[in-house]
DNA sequence: TCTGGGGTCCTAGGACCC
DNA sequence: TCTGGGGTCCTAGGACCC
């Protein structure tokens, strides 16, 4: 048996937490720049609030219902989150952190419990430990696991909890639950399955395997099997390696010069550059990209982006930066207005692997030596000291293309200076 | 005026190896 | 004229997830 706990509105969550007032208002969060509806409490999805909805567009609803907005404010909610995942980590052997607001709990050895009131003990524990409300589903598979969950979410009859065990309770979930509500089922197989009359995943279950495996490949063969109750997708314990780690941002307003481009850019390589060391990682990989706005249509679309292997594989700022900055000229067009760019970094291949591999041509491509590790590891201890941004280069600099965070609330958990601090 | 960010896996096809 | 079998690596594109 696998547990699925997920946090209900999980963002919107962490701002009620700590300001009550919310309790009793609907409550927002935007996406970066503030853009876009990325969270709703269940008072604002009343309200017909959409995920996903610009914020300019739905800003009429918002002002009438007296709708509590707010920025994304992530260094509350990773370490909300790091706290729900401590929380469960007491409550069974096994768990994966799935993302920020799921985890996958291992309820293989509980046979002898009483699932139900085991999800109660859960829900009651996380929210007594952190504030946080969450749904609990279980199921001898991930997939029906998920689906579970869903159903606790959606029916307030539940109160939170799913269970489905016996082959009776799977059929009658199955029967419930149309195709493109299955987890690994997105917008373009649902099609595909609806022309083909497999509507709901009691269908999906029993369709030819072999039509399964031709037309939704293996991925889709695993999620039918799943389905019909056979377990193929296990608990993965530890986080894999990342394979990519990508920096991008919308501007707040048009950047027009190469200057302020060049200006962004090295800000998002110094944070791939940081990413890439706490990862204890190195890139060999480096993807520059540059773009104006998709929905401005009263000029010509472009998208620039290069990619290029870097001399030899690092993780040293100056390095990337240098490298990002030659490739930025390369993709750079005047007299466009551009609304974002990013730094991508691959080719990744752990430290330790890599430290007795010198490059063909290492000579000529300065090698990051003693002293510039030096320097990152001062850079990141004072940066992880006083905060991040204590200690920059000078070529990064955010002063002309800063994103929106208008309705940024306080770092509750991470700053003593604004601890106190309630903005309603 | 205003529209997010960060990932993964799989497949197919080409180039290449023995 | 006839031309095998079994691989790897890389890339682009498509699909999915939160």
């Amino acid at each position: 048996m696998f547990a699925l706990v997920d946090c209900n509105n999980f963002y919107a969550s962490c701002e009620r937490v700590f300001n009550p007032a919310l309790r009793l208002r609907p409550v927002v969060v935007l996406s970066n720049n503030d853009g876009c509806i990325i969270a709703r409490s269940e008072e604002a999805k009343s309200l017909g609030i959409q995920m996903g909805m610009p914020e300019f567009k739905c800003r009429p609803i918002l002002k009438t219902h007296d709708v509590a907005v707010f920025s994304s404010n992530f260094a509350l909610y990773g370490d909300m989150s790091s706290r729900v995942m401590m929380t469960l980590a007491t409550l069974a052997p096994e768990i994966e952190v799935y993302s920020i607001d799921e985890a996958f709990l291992d309820m293989s050895g509980f046979t002898r419990f009483d699932l139900m009131e085991y999800g109660r003990l859960i829900r009651r524990t996380v929210r007594q430990h952190t504030g946080i409300p969450v749904c609990v589903g279980m199921a001898p598979t991930k997939t029906l696991a998920k689906m579970a969950n869903r159903l606790a979410k959606k029916n307030p009859e539940y109160q939170g909890i799913c269970v489905i065990r016996s082959h009776a309770e799977i059929l009658s979930v199955l029967e419930r639950t149309r195709v493109e509500d299955i987890w690994g089922i997105g917008r373009q197989l649902s099609k595909l399955l609806l022309e083909k009359q497999i509507e709901s995943a009691a269908d999906l279950a029993a369709a030819p395997a072999a039509w399964v495996r031709k037309h939704l490949h293996i991925v889709g063969a695993r999620i039918q099997a799943e389905l019909q109750g056979k377990s193929c997708l296990p608990m993965e314990l530890v986080r894999p390696a990342k394979q990519s780690i990508c920096t991008s941002r919308s501007f707040g307003r048009s950047v027009t010069s190469l200057e302020e481009l060049q200006q962004a850019v090295a800000t998002f390589a110094a944070k791939c550059a940081v990413k890439l060391r706490k990862e204890n990682a190195l890139a060999s990989l480096l993807t520059v990209f540059i773009a104006t706005s998709p929905f401005d249509n009263s000029c010509e679309r472009y998208w620039g982006t290069r990619t290029a292997s870097l001399p030899c594989p690092t993780n040293d700022t100056i390095a990337i930066l240098r490298a990002a900055q030659t490739m930025l000229d390369g993709i750079f067009l005047a007299g466009r207005s551009y609304k974002k760019a990013g730094v991508l970094v691959s080719g990744i291949i752990p430290k330790t692997v890599c430290s007795t591999t010198l490059s063909l041509f290492a000579e000529a491509a300065a090698v990051p030596n003693e002293r510039d590790k030096k320097i990152m590891q001062l850079l990141d201890a004072i940066n992880n000291r006083y905060g991040s941004g204590a200690v920059r280069l000078a070529a990064e600099n955010s002063e002309s293309w800063k994103p929106h965070q208008e309705r940024l609330s306080a770092r509750y958990t991470t700053r003593w200076d604004e601890i106190l601090e309630v903005k309603v």
